[in-house]
DNA sequence: TATAAGTGCAATTATCCGGTTTCGCAATTT
DNA sequence: AAATTGCGAAACCGGATAATTGCACTTATA
C-alpha cells in the first residue's frame, strides 16, 4: 500500500506547500509546524511522512525532538521540469523582441 | 463549477504533465492527444477539462474539432512559486563559492 | 519512580480522483 | 436523408487521500 509518490504529488497539497516554505530556511519540529496551521499535529506528521517518502525533507533527532528541514536541492527537480517550458516562453519573448526591432527599422 | 483546482493539482497527475508537454508547441485535438496514451479519449477529455478549469489551455473550435493548446504563460506561476526556493539555493551556492575561494587563498 | 512531553503508527471515515461505459449532440460525409 | 465522426456530460466504480481519534513508545523532568 506504499504508494509511489513523486514531488509533483507532494506539492499538490496546499498545506504541504506551506510546510515546505516554512522549513525551507530552518529546521522545525512537528509540534512547532502544527502551531502554524489549523490542523492537528498528527495530520502534520502525516504530511511530513509523505515529504520524507519523496526525500524532500531531512530529519535530525535531538533527544525526543525531531527537527525536519527541507532538502532544498530536491526542489530543483521541479525547476528542471519547467526548463522545457521556460525555453518556449523565452523564445516567444525573443520573437516579440525581434518583431519590435523590425518595426522600428521601418 | 469546482473552482477548487489550482495549477499545482493540475500538474500532480503524470498523464496531465505529459499532455501539457504535448500541446506546449502546437494545438491538438482530444483524439490526437489520446493516441499518444494508453487511455480512452474520454479520459483525456476529462484531463483537458481540468486543465481548462485552471486556465492552462486555450480552445480553438474548427468545425467539429476542438484544438487545445497550452497557455504557456500560466506555467510561469509555478516558476514564480519556485522563486523563493531558487533564492535559497543560489545563496547557498554563493556561500560555497566563497568558501572555496577562501580555501584557495591559503 | 511516576508523570509529562514529543513523536509515530493504526484504525476509521468522508471525500476526492482517475478511469470506463454509455449516451446525446453537432458537424461532416456518403 | 442516413450514417459517420468528434466531442463533452453523466453515471458509476475501485482505489487513493486527508483528517480525526486513540494508542504505544521513547525521552525528559518532578
Amino acid at each position: 500500500m506504499e504508494m509511489r509518490r513523486d514531488i509533483f504529488q507532494a506539492i499538490a497539497d496546499p498545506t504541504r506547500r506551506a510546510i515546505i516554505a516554512l522549513i525551507a530556511l530552518q529546521a522545525m519540529t512537528p509540534n512547532a509546524i502544527a502551531e502554524h496551521f489549523d490542523t492537528s499535529r498528527q495530520a502534520v506528521s502525516k504530511h511530513l511522512r509523505i515529504l520524507a517518502e519523496c526525500e524532500l525533507v531531512s530529519q535530525a533527532h535531538k533527544g525526543r525532538e525531531i527537527h525536519y528541514q527541507l532538502k532544498i536541492d530536491k526542489m530543483k527537480e521541479i525547476d528542471q521540469w519547467l526548463e522545457q517550458f521556460r525555453k518556449i516562453w523565452e523564445d516567444r519573448f525573443d520573437n516579440l523582441d525581434q518583431l519590435l526591432a523590425k518595426m522600428q527599422e521601418k
